[in-house]
DNA sequence: CGATTCTTTGAAAACAGTCAATCTGTGTGG
DNA sequence: CCACACAGATTGACTGTTTTCAAAGAATCG
């Protein structure tokens, strides 16, 4: 399971042997079951998880118990909870697999140590941090700005991927609307 | 201007004499009148932007001219346009001033290079980013799950310093909806 | 004061949510 | 292999919310 996770390493910090095995000294591996979690509501958010095969969601359960998805991960994506994570309070939402689900762990502690020994690391994680908050950027423009419609042709376009892999009553969540509602427009849509 | 800058520094990053003085030397000072730009669509976001007076935002336009909020910034916020900033892409943004202001701006070289030589700085700005990177969270969360009111009374409870000072139909506009249904949620308030 | 910007209000139309019923595909156990 | 349960998707009728457009009312500024 970690040979993927070492390819990506090497693709995108571009570390050596010896690096890898210090990486690979700190990752802990961990099969989740299709619905099963990895992070409940209440408890601190403690590893940095990185998708190896599978799919998970981020997501947040109201008073009425609907749920609201924050985020998916599906290969090569990282997944936590940033707020529980960077201050070590207890998470408001959940996360869990939608598929059968491989993962690489890492404890915080050991995340930030890595950080600071490999320079490598670092500024990868630099990056993934400047991605995130741009597309955080995107989807909020995209939540004030665009239509139902728009929303959701433009989710198919920005993640096709992740798309054809999940319930339509999930995207609906994601993008803020009810599955009856998006039912419709895609129904609109065939007729074009 | 430069004291108020060098007093968040000292405050939220701990720097010494030495260290202030660095930051100084690289610091541009600059007065914004209300109404003018500070970043106009279609040109690349060079400068990291300290608010020391006054207040900006963040905006996109959409095809039908309607202005997006993205976000705004008051006394010692920063302010840029990441994805142009970081990229070194033209924007598709603007920022504009709300209020007559004052700002400090420091290039992202130079930027950059304070990162790596004070590592107080370095910290700091991680800070920032991730707490930025958990605001966005939270936005995107009040987008999708809560109701128009919902969002408005959040937005109150988050920024009532900023509340006050800016006028409704931004408000409405940040929050992605148009300015009479906010000044209808408003008027439902009043006779509670 | 007049001009401008911002806010409010009303009425109609478009849009989205809710609830309940139906339809579809998948997989399980007899 | 069939019957059945189950999860997901769709549809219809109804209700509630939001937008749009137009007009009028405040507030602010030179």
């Amino acid at each position: 399971m970690f040979e993927k996770f070492e390819q990506y390493l090497i693709e995108k910090a571009g570390l050596n042997e010896q690096e890898i095995a210090a990486v690979r000294a700190v990752s802990v591996e961990k099969k989740i079951r299709k619905k099963h979690y990895l992070l409940q509501e209440g408890n601190v958010c403690v590893n940095n998880c990185f998708v190896v095969k599978g799919c998970l969601r981020l997501y947040f359960v109201g008073e009425d118990g609907t749920e609201h998805i924050l985020r998916f991960a599906v290969e090569n994506w990282w997944m936590s909870d940033q707020e529980s994570l960077n201050n070590g309070i207890p998470s408001k939402n959940n996360i869990d697999a939608l598929e059968d689900s491989e993962v690489i762990l890492i404890s915080q502690a050991d995340y930030v140590n890595l950080q600071m020994t490999i320079p490598k690391v670092c500024e990868m994680v630099e990056r993934i941090k400047a991605r995130s908050l741009e597309a955080s950027q995107r989807r909020i423009l995209s939540n004030i700005s665009f239509s139902a419609e728009e929303k959701y042709k433009n989710f198919i376009k920005t993640y096709p991927d992740i798309f054809y892999r999940i319930p339509l009553r999930m995207i609906a969540s994601y993008l803020g609307f009810s599955r009856e509602t998006l039912s419709r427009i895609r129904s609109q849509f065939v007729q074009k």
